[in-house]
DNA sequence: CTGAAAGCGCTAACAT
DNA sequence: ATGTTAGCGCTTTCAG
């Protein structure tokens, strides 16, 4: 079957010991010159590559590090896992990537599976269905380096990195007030995600400077994260059915766009449909619907951010105690 | 640091060998139901994991797998990839996403990551830009097992899966011939992808079928897939510029039909665009674009296949000769 | 500068 | 039904 050639086979054939050819494999600096370039040459020529398992085994350490999102079908999760990669790559991290599904379930199994030993850090945004934390808690408690992005808790301390979503949000829905809209209903994210309330509290700051009164019944929360588009149209469908509709909603979330948009465009005549303005990473949302307001995150620095923090969790001697939690500016795209 | 419990501590405490606790914890028939019981229950209460590296390396198999796409941030390959996963967890293997962005170095350096033993076999859909294939022959030859989905090689013998693509570019253009269009253009992909030449065949077909005469110049090719925006700009430029402009566009991927509106949105108003119809199996875009004719691939379906598939490869006891290449149909969908 | 030897955690022959 | 032992491929003291 598949049988790649091992450092015992270099050594043989070189009449080395295979200590030395680890040793100039890695380019140790108490190797001859010309040991080295004898070993490196003939590990090339049999396309010699060190088996990552044992090598791992041995030092306890896997220079991979594990990504939890709900998924990656998602412009703001690819950019954010492209800026990670960029990190990564460059710091001879291997990056793992895995979904949930904003799925409370898959989120554990997944997490338990790159936890022991596979990785040497974890990358989390939580999923929107999870509100048990104790999985991530023992990991963490066991000493597993972990960087939240995004999507945060605050069960322990570490490192984090988010976009400012309640200025974000506050600036998204001031953009609808600016554009005369009174009735601005908010579609919001599963209640227990960091993201949800920041963005809530947001909205309501826009309101209050703007003096129009709170209004709960204009808020509706997808337990879902809009992965089960039922629960967007049916908070869509309650806003129709309000005696007075909204004539604007501030979307939480990339997918929660999406699922309005499409929502609307099931339920309503296109000139009922209110004026939409939200958090969105999309190339194309904004490119096809042209009266579309979106703050975007800075998803590929948040992942290049959080790659770093990490790295430092990772590769320090001592343990930390002193986290940062870093907030990156939102940008407002207007038509 | 992080310090997991072993099957070393388990048998120290419950006073058994470490060959017990493995082959009780692998539920093996030899092992007394008490002691099984006892040591699950010990673990579980530990929360004992096993470590992959150190089993992979005495078991000389990772039950992961490697999946090699273009990118995940497409909604062909995520539903692929979600298809992957439904039968990769059944049978018990994690699979390892790794994106080669359409780069040739990109994915020579990620199937060369993946490969050494750190997967059982690859799952692999052609980067566009690649032309030499000697990284993947190369380690066919040493016996790893390898299934291509969607983007296929022909430099050796293996099981395949693609959509039945001549076929669905046939029923496309032909959609646009009964809507009345007669100056078809044809956005294709990067010229040495499969399935760029079979879409292309496809597309010809139609047109000799309506007795529409072929015409060279109404064909452009993205080398790099759509991944650069300018390349599909200046194709669309370039049918803008024809003395007689196409009024149908069949679009070969789900990238380039973004590409290809997202083009004539900025380039030409409204009225001079073209209908179109093409590849696609993106949510969002047919939401969007009222007159967005598209042939969807059953991706999460080609995702399952391709697995079993490769899973039968791996688990084969015998060297493999008798290789399926599968083609699954399309489905048109008209607004 | 190089080699010998031990061991990371696990599993599978080979005993018993 | 359980224990003993060896070894997967690599790195790393320790000893020359």
């Amino acid at each position: 079957m598949f049988k790649p050639i091992t450092i015992k086979d270099i050594a043989q054939a070189l009449e080395l010991s295979p200590s030395t050819v680890s040793r100039a494999l890695s380019d140790s600096y108490e190797i001859n010159e010309e040991t080295k370039k004898r070993v490196i040459e003939y590990a090339e020529k049999h396309n010699y590559r060190r088996n990552p398992m044992a090598s791992s085994l041995r030092q306890g350490r896997s220079y991979s590090i594990g990504v939890v999102v709900c998924e990656v079908a998602n412009s703001f999760f690819s950019h954010a896992i492209d800026g990670i990669e960029s990190v990564a790559y460059g710091k001879g991290y291997h990056v793992i990537i895995s979904q949930s599904h904003d799925a409370y379930e898959r989120e554990v199994v997944n997490i338990q599976h790159l936890a022991n030993r596979a990785v040497d850090g974890l990358l989390i945004s939580m999923s929107a269905e999870t509100k048990d934390f104790s999985h991530i808690i023992n990991l963490h408690a066991q000493g597993l380096p972990i960087v939240f992005f995004d999507r945060v808790i605050d069960a322990f301390e570490t490192h984090t990195v988010t976009a400012n979503n309640q200025k974000g949000a506050m600036v998204a829905t001031e953009s609808l007030i600016d554009r005369g809209f009174k009735k601005i209903a908010h579609l919001a994210n599963a209640p227990h995600l960091s993201i949800t309330a920041e963005r809530l509290k947001g909205y309501e700051d826009a309101l209050k400077q703007h003096g129009i009164p709170l209004d709960e019944s204009l808020i509706r929360y997808c337990h879902h994260g809009g992965r089960i588009q039922r629960e967007v149209e049916e908070a869509i469908q309650y806003f129709l059915n309000l005696p007075e509709k909204p004539d604007a909603v501030f979307v939480a979330s990339d997918r929660l766009s999406m699922g309005c948009l499409s929502a609307y465009n099931k339920l309503a005549p296109r000139d009922e449909h209110p004026a939409v303005a939200g958090f969105s990473n999309s190339d194309v949302l904004d490119l096809l619907q042209a009266d579309f307001t979106c703050i975007r995150q800075p998803a590929f620095k948040m992942g290049q951010v959080a790659m770093e923090m990490l790295i430092q969790l990772i590769e320090s001697r001592y343990p930390v105690y002193d986290f940062q939690n870093i907030v990156l500016e939102t940008e407002l795209i207007h038509r």
